[in-house]
DNA sequence: TCTACTGTATCGCAACACTAATACAGTAAG
DNA sequence: CTTACTGTATTAGTGTTGCGATACAGTAGA
């Protein structure tokens, strides 16, 4: 049992991000609690058969975001506060994230509304669903 | 003028999927129109000062996606039919974008309504402007 | 035929990213 | 103090990718 976390080596993103990504909806869910410890990188890279560094790499750039503490010596724990970016920053990436999904709407030729009913049904599914990782 | 085609070599993503995209979007918003002949590999890599295989790197894969069309020793031109993905293929990429989306979404914390909306102007913005080009 | 234009194919160079291996530094418990 | 555990930093190997230069092939018009 590896706590909800897993990758996939055959998939073209990168390890590292796979598992930042994974933690970040773990915690944006709540499936993970403020305060609670994360597994040791040697603890996680052994689950997922890949190298220590790996998952180091994935777990700073949590850190870097105030996702994730570190107590040095001590292990890695899930912050006491989600970060919950300023504002402007958030309107911003959701601004640009709005306008990347919209531009491959149009280029693939997708009626306006159903690309997004699209959305409102992808919104629907991962807040229900809270997190299932990978299926 | 070139034809409202511009790229920004400063931006991370490569210069012949800019290209692509921009074509992409200039046929699929109907600013271009069927039949109508594109600039020569030579004269559009003159006019954005890059390489002529850059530019054909482009064309190349609008022609295998069926966009764009070559008379060998003419020019190139857009297809007669846009072709609009396989029913298949349009629903998984679309489906596949709205899923990033609204991961990122909830991962920001973003309310589900101001996702959804953001979404729907993004694509009011597109569809109105054709193409804003790099900005 | 000759010339000037089309797109195509191939090669090489440079830059970048991912992953892993190894050695280092801090903390806690015996 | 010693040991065993934390995370960190540095380095190296490997593969991928972007880009440009050059040579090749087909078509149109004088």
């Amino acid at each position: 049992m590896s706590r909800g976390l897993f990758v996939d080596p055959s998939d073209a993103v990168p390890l590292w991000k796979q598992i930042e990504e994974n933690v970040r909806r773990l915690v944006a869910s709540g499936a993970m609690k403020p305060g609670s410890a994360m597994p040791s990188v040697r603890d996680l890279a052994r689950d997922l058969s890949i190298n220590p560094a790996t998952v180091a790499k994935g777990y700073q750039r949590l850190v870097d975001a105030g996702i994730l503490a570190v107590k040095r010596g001590e292990g890695t724990f899930v912050a006491q506060k989600p970060p919950a970016l300023p504002r402007g920053e958030r309107e911003k990436e959701l601004e640009g994230g709005a306008m990347r999904y919209a531009s491959l709407a149009v280029t693939i030729g997708a009626a306006p509304d159903e690309a997004v009913e699209r959305v409102r049904h992808a919104l629907g599914d991962l807040l229900r669903k809270k997190i299932g990782g990978p299926a």
